[in-house]
RNA sequence: GGGGGCGUAGCUCAGUCGGUUAGAGCGCCGGCCUGUCACGCCGGAGGUCGCGGGUUCGAGUCCCGUCGCUCCCGCCA
């Protein structure tokens, strides 16, 4: 890190920056005292900033007072230390801190602050109740692992800023009080003062404001944006999140594509994951929904599926010869020599029946070739060769299989493959994959609601069909024949970002809400605002956005996106920091012109609670 | 909205089949200690067993409810 100014009269040098070289001059540093070993006539004091650590020692002989005063100090008391820099003795160096090989003979000190005892130790490696932390937060971020958390996010961040500057990207702040359009997640609404009844909405993303800086001309934007969605909460979610959003015009998929392959390279290079340079290898949507189950493959493991519908249309097996012949297929996965109990056999059966699998067939291939499994005496000697050899099986090797529709099996195997990576390990430790997902249908249709649903994006983020024309479009054989022009980021079966080229000529999105059966009106009455602009001369653009929280904690190691956040909520969506979210009292509402529709428990906050 | 896990000292945890005064390590407080860095040694304080109810001669332990945290499903383009 940078030395502090000069003039600074608490710190001309950070305590982690300490080394050899400073030997014998004169410094002074502030931070907090971290531990203290006293020693009766000798005490060294650990002094902690954001930095790292650094030894101090106290001798008597250097003060009388000074020593005094060092006995008296506790964990998390905040001084300033003034002292020499000294190298230390053979077999008095600490291999295990950066600053070990010196420290600070201390010549005058003064106490800043003092601190009560902390709640839970800020040195230790052992978990800690998260509710403690974040109640504790400010204690919390003073831990190591948080540290480094949030230097790693505001690298991330920067490197984020400089190289989209680099590439000629405007980075433009779009409204945080917006309209609400529902469709997707449920909106955070903020109520009107000014006009009572009605509602701001907080952004699900930036996206259609991007779109109509694309419009303006601005070309190329970016910004690192809060968005919100009021949904339930998950170890990778939060009620409010930050993206990379990113828009640029005049451009095509391999255009968006080459810029963040460009960009992503360095930030996954700050984070020190091992990943070969770009260009990513590209996946189709279809490939990777047959092979993996999931339209975010993570291939650091093998287990592929592989479809066995042609060898057994004909079975005798009923369910396989009648789900196939009603559209379904049947899919398996080899998962290699294994032994497995019958319990756990029942465990894999129940994840895939809750993965929407009507059941689970498993076979174990024996020395004869022949198999050892509930349906053997249902298929013909044939069939099981077949099968057997086009999942490369060997003797020993177990196989999964589910019968169903294209889209149950292909879940319900996904899912069953993640667990089994899980359940046995199969991930190698630091080994990373990256890939993008391309060619994705444009919609999914829903047979409860018997319509076309956009399968990736909503209308208000009209991702462009591919075809491109409203003639060709209209030419053809239906919209469950369209390709979406999206392009998704996936790193170790997360998906990291995805954008799309856009929908720019109005003639093609009329037919986009024809498809999903939304009529003129309603399409006005909703995105008015953007079909307006889109008729004053918009250019081709497309886009992506990125998740920065999850992309931190992937690089950061950490099991939950609050580990890479300042200040996170809780899974019930509260703050317990601030006790947010919290009642107000009737004159604010009265204010808004609104009515609690709920008494006021004689719940205190939980800051005051304490 | 649904399912699973957890809740005992400041922290991390143990607590047997329901049975005497609920324990350990760390931390904290006091004393001793001049080369420690997880300093060491001696002594001490510290408990609404999340909360409420029930069963029982007796509940940290069993039952019901409730609150909180957490993971997952639904939901989240």
């Amino acid at each position: 890190m940078r030395a502090a100014p000069r003039a600074n009269p608490y710190r001309d040098a950070w305590a982690g920056d300490l080394t050899a070289e400073r030997a014998g001059t004169q410094v002074r540093v502030s931070g907090w005292v971290h531990n203290r070993r006293d020693h009766g006539g000798l005490i060294f004091v650990d002094l902690r900033d954001r930095s790292g650590i650094v030894q101090l020692v106290f001798h008597p002989e250097n003060g009388a007072e000074l020593f005094a005063a060092a006995e008296r100090l506790r964990a998390e008391y905040v001084i300033s230390v003034a002292g020499t820099v000294v190298l230390r003795e053979q077999g008095q160096v600490n291999p295990n801190l950066a600053t070990g090989e010196i420290e600070i003979q201390a010549a005058d000190m003064q106490v800043l602050a003092e601190s009560q005892t902390p709640p839970f130790p800020l040195d230790g490696d052992g978990e800690l109740d998260e509710m403690l932390r974040l109640r504790n937060r400010t204690l919390d971020l003073r831990r190591r692992p948080m540290i480094d958390a949030l230097v790693l996010r505001h690298e991330i961040v920067r490197c984020m800023r400089e190289t989209l500057s680099e590439e000629d990207f405007l980075e433009i702040e779009t409204p945080i009080l917006t309209r609400s359009t529902p469709e997707g997640a449920r909106d955070f609404l903020v109520p009107s003062r000014l006009q009572p009844g009605s509602f701001y909405a907080l952004p699900q993303s930036p996206q259609l404001f991007k779109q109509l800086l694309m419009v303006a001309g601005y070309e190329r934007y970016f910004q690192i944006a809060r968005c919100f969605r009021d949904e339930d909460l998950r170890a990778d979610r939060q009620p409010e999140f930050t993206q990379l959003d990113l828009e640029m015009s005049f451009v095509e998929e391999d255009d968006v594509i080459d810029v963040n392959e460009r960009l992503m390279a360095k930030v996954f290079a700050l984070g020190g994951l091992d990943v070969p340079s770009p260009p990513y290898q590209r996946m189709g949507y279809a490939e990777a929904m047959l092979r993996f189950g999931t339209d975010r493959p993570d291939r650091r493991f093998g287990l592929e599926i592989t479809d066995l519908s042609e060898h057994l249309g004909a079975s005798a097996f009923k369910v396989f010869a009648s789900v196939i012949s009603g559209g379904g297929v049947v899919r398996a996965i080899n998962a290699g020599t294994r032994e497995v109990a019958r319990k756990e056999l029942d465990e894999l059966t129940e994840i895939a029946k809750r993965a929407g699998a009507g059941g689970l067939v498993w076979a174990f291939v024996q020395d004869d070739g022949a198999w050892r499994s509930p349906i053997a005496k249902f298929l013909s000697a044939q069939e099981i060769a077949a099968v057997t050899q086009a999942l490369g099986a060997q003797p020993g090797d177990l196989l999964f299989a589910v019968a169903d529709t294209p889209a149950v099996a292909a879940n319900a195997l996904g899912v069953l493959r993640l667990e089994l990576a899980d359940r046995w390990d199969l991930v190698a430790a630091g080994t990373h994959d990256v890939l993008w997902i391309v060619d994705f249908p444009m919609f999914a249709y829903n047979d409860d609601e018997q319509r076309w649903d956009a399968l990736h994006h909503p209308f208000s983020a009209p991702t462009a069909p591919t075809g491109i024309s409203a003639a060709d479009l209209e030419a053809s054989e239906g919209p469950g024949s369209w390709g979406s022009r999206n392009y998704d980021l996936v790193v170790d079966g997360w998906e990291l970002g995805g954008g799309s080229i856009r929908i720019h000529d109005p003639a093609v999105q009329r037919l986009v809400f024809e498809a999903i059966g939304l009529d003129e009106d309603e399409a006005q009455a909703r995105f008015g605002f953007l079909l307006e602009a889109l008729r004053y001369g918009a250019p081709p653009h497309g886009g992506i956005a990125f998740g920065i929280d999850r992309i931190v904690t992937l690089l950061a190691g950490r099991e939950s996106i609050r580990d890479v956040i300042a200040f996170p909520k809780t899974a019930s969506g509260s703050d317990p920091l601030t006790g947010a979210p919290a009642h107000v009292d009737a004159r604010q509402l009265r204010e808004l012109g609104l009515r609690s529709a709920v008494t006021p428990a004689a719940s205190a906050p939980a800051a005051s609670a304490r």
